[in-house]
DNA sequence: TATTGTGAACCTGTTCACAGCA
DNA sequence: TGCTGTGAACAGGTTCACAATA
């Protein structure tokens, strides 16, 4: 009907958007396996989705597979990294150096899947010169400063949460236009800032939902 | 139509499940700042979501708001908590802990959101006897007997992503029923088993998503 | 022949707008 | 009068089923 951009930017729905890291992950075990070829019900099965919504998914970025064969496992690899825009690595800076903030300098995947931390920041004095995964904690303070020079638009918050909000004031003051909170708190930030949240505790409530159902009603109708 | 249970059991939506736990948190600090009476447009407000979802939601509950007037805190906070099932603290074990394991047992919001913390486990003989948030570090092989002396239905991994899977099958072969997976790995468990995962480099990377679109196209169509 | 890519049907979730009620 | 609770309209996401095709 409408006619589309001529290459790239085709709006990929929401849901979809949130998939291609899970598929992107997969193809990258199915390469380091040796696996050259795979079919979508492979993938799927890999992925933990059902074949009709990997395909369907995969149709919103283009064509990327063969008919009657499936999908190179590289080809498609690098489609969906370009697509989600890590096949540059994005330079990261964390604020709040506690216990999670220590567990996420450490962590491994963001280095691998196209993320750096450039800095560990902390409104601590105690913490400063701290080294921590090869960094050494600097004074919030220096945050504009860091931004600017690593030209840092991805920011992750795992302060407590009342500090949260007013490090997300300052992170959008500088120039981060996305940001990833650990703080279990609702933040406010201006249209055209992108925020996700990770919420251990209601991710645990959420399962604790569901198991009460379980016991209250082991088979299928109510129990007196 | 349909004849429903009468009291509870109803089938709350998936997207409204997820949702409790916010409000949950929002009417605590609204509790806490001594606040007793809200509309539903100020709790909305408080939780980020719009008022007339907010209301969607509680009415899946029950009618505990009062037209005219609004929502008392104290019996719409207890209310929410019942539905949950966070009204009494669920048991949890955490399997292994490095950097991450160590930030979860030292998370305070688990404990203060209805879950505690029963025992902390790892396959590495090197950390067993550690002591991690005043509780000892034991062996993996403890699961079972630590799983039924305090009836655990719930279960976090925290391991590297190779050990995952294992982990998983041993713990629903102990008998518990809902997992939270910390490694970035899909599970694969028997139907009945919950899972939810919490993957960071994912997130990361659908914040990167949108950050490179911002860049390609800052106004509204494509650019050359 | 085997498997992709995709319209169409279906289902779930969101928003609107207002009737019902304190 | 003001705010809740909710049917109805709408939007977004999933699944089905099959035509297109290497």
């Amino acid at each position: 009907m409408t006619a589309r951009t001529p290459d790239s930017a085709r709006d990929i729905p929401e849901a979809t958007v949130a998939r291609l890291p899970v598929y992107l992950r997969a193809l990258i075990s199915l390469a380091e396996e040796g696996i050259t070829t795979c079919s979508s019900e492979e993938l799927a099965a890999f992925a933990g989705v059902n074949s009709a919504k990997l395909r369907k998914d995969l149709s919103y970025l283009g064509s990327y597979g063969t008919r009657g064969v499936g999908y190179d496992v590289e080809y498609l690899r690098y489609q969906i990294a370009r697509e989600i825009g890590v096949t540059q690595d994005w330079p990261v800076v964390i604020v709040g150096i506690g216990n999670l903030g220590h567990a996420l300098a450490n962590y491994s995947g963001f280095r691998s899947r196209g993320f750096r931390v450039v800095a560990l920041l902390d409104a601590d004095p105690d913490r400063h010169e701290e080294v921590v995964a090869g960094l050494e904690v600097r004074s919030f303070e220096d945050l504009e400063s860091i931004v600017a020079e690593h030209d840092v638009s991805i920011g992750v918050i795992a302060t407590p949460a009342v500090a949260a909000q007013s490090v997300a004031d300052r992170m959008v003051a500088t120039g981060i236009t996305s940001i990833l909170n650990f703080a279990p708190t609702v933040l406010s930030v201006p249209d055209g800032v992108g925020v996700r949240k990770v919420d251990l505790s209601i991710e645990l409530q959420i399962l604790a939902y569901h198991e009460q159902r379980k016991s209250v009603a082991p088979g299928a109708g109510a129990v007196s």
